[in-house]
DNA sequence: CCACAGTCGTTCGGTACCTAACAACATATT
DNA sequence: AATATGTTGTTAGGTACCGAACGACTGTGG
């Protein structure tokens, strides 16, 4: 029947993945709304905080988005005067990234919004439960990578 | 130990349902590129198509997008010509959607990407599995909604 | 009947993502 | 050394999302 097919449809982990990643998405951006930051923004500001310096190529890996992606939010940040870009002194394409003292500053004030995403969301959960939803998550994103990478051959 | 912690932030139920959100999207983005539709667009398209004509008002809440967003979708798929936008003659505040004749013909055309991504993503999964994923899921999401709505109040 | 509050759609400015094309630079091949 | 190939970052153009503010309209209370 298609209303069955259709409730399945609404009902499905893909759509409750995709509902869960909102909600995580609007808890965050909430949080961060106060100090003017983006999510990604503070992504790269966590990872330059906590590791130091990082060159902007491995970030994008890091990070998983697109080079041009990143290359917006690096120049938002550069902007605001909490991160310093200087070209490599090796490979002069690569692109040194390295907080400032101002960003240093700014990253102290901030809360950790993903522990608060993850105590919120998941706390008191059964961890065996917790397991076979990640897994499930994990083949399932898998099997999408996998048709995509198909896709592209053909 | 820090170290552990940023695995678990890497490793959550959480990463993972970010993970497969994007991977659906990808292959939905891939599918529906030739037609040179977005998602949502496809969405709109769809419940004109099988649901026939809608107050754009309703669209809203069933897409669960902001005004802004479907206004300017809206927007797009009018200058295509695949969609017709008429105030109500009774309201004059609302819009009446409802799919042009070309639109109908570029629907018929048109593969379905949600069937295509339920299959390639879960086919053959255990129902058990995929029954305790819903739950968590759907669990963790009303916890963080509700979260934010304890934010609004404070 | 008229001012006021609420609804609906739009516009504006911002974030975040994508692809495609490009310039600058680095390295491998001949 | 000169040319071809690959890498890195940027820019341009597109989709999709958000919040805030505004105009047009509707319905209600005084």
């Amino acid at each position: 029947m298609v209303y069955e097919r259709e409730n399945l449809k609404h009902d499905s982990v893909g759509a409750w993945a995709k509902r869960l990643y909102f909600a995580s998405r609007a808890v965050m951006d909430s949080i961060l709304r106060p100090y003017e930051l983006g999510s990604t923004q503070w992504y790269v500001l966590y990872r330059l905080a906590n590791e130091g310096p990082t060159m902007q190529r491995d970030l994008v890996r890091m990070l998983q988005i697109e080079r041009a992606t990143l290359s917006g939010i690096v120049a938002t940040l550069v902007r605001k005067g909490l991160v310093d870009q200087t070209p490599d002194s090796v490979d002069q394409r690569q692109r040194m990234l390295r907080i400032t003292r101002s960003g240093k500053k700014l990253w102290k004030e901030l809360p950790d919004p993903i522990d608060l995403i993850l105590t919120t969301a998941f706390d008191g959960a059964d961890p065996a439960e917790l397991a076979i939803a990640r897994r499930v998550l994990q083949t399932a994103t898998q099997r999408l990578n996998n048709h995509i990478l198909e896709g592209n051959q053909a």
